[in-house]
DNA sequence: CTCCGGTGCTACGATAATCGAAGCATACTG
DNA sequence: CAGTATGCTTCGATTATCGTAGCACCGGAG
């Protein structure tokens, strides 16, 4: 799976799971992320666009189709996340 | 989501795949992680067992009921990453 | 025009994560 | 005993990430 190698980089999901609403600017991101370094940031947005998955609009970056296809994917991840996050400590 | 902290991680998922067949030695975990250092293999399980994901039994590390309920969920993520990738550079 | 606040993004030194190879301790086999 | 396999540790080198500061640009206000 070469999209293992791209989803497990520090940020990469987090970055995809914020975008889910509406989208953000760079700065918006990078707060929604509670302080990820711009660098950083910088280069998971390149990676990301360059995969086709995000997309930078008029109003500032946002899921593309494939984008949304891959978090609609993530939300049975996350409802089974919260169960599991509570069988852990609960 | 707190489950992206622990798969945000390198390798962190690339475990689970590989440990989604037969359970796996120690070093045929990193044989078949292509050369993942040890160390980090051994701190990667040692999350994942705190994680109940995994966990070291006779035949060698393999997934927990949670870890393969967690794993059934990346079914549709590996489809959808496959005719993602020919849409790349197909 | 200047100034101000916003934008996307870069530079760079500091810190943390990961790598790669070697080795240790143990157990089993012959 | 030697040989082979196991899980795992150690440690110096490399790479990724962090954190702060700042650049270049744009639009509106004065």
């Amino acid at each position: 799976m070469a999209l293992l190698d791209l989803l497990g980089r520090r940020w990469t999901m987090r970055v995809l799971w914020e975008l889910r609403g509406e989208p953000l600017s760079f700065r918006g991101l990078q707060a929604a992320c509670s302080g990820m370094s711009p660098s950083v940031l910088n280069q998971r947005l390149a990676e990301l666009r360059e995969a086709r998955l995000v997309e930078a609009g008029e109003a500032g970056y946002a899921l593309s189709a494939h984008g949304r296809e891959l978090l609609s994917l993530f939300g049975p991840l996350n409802r089974w996340a919260e169960d599991w996050a509570r069988s852990l400590h609960g």
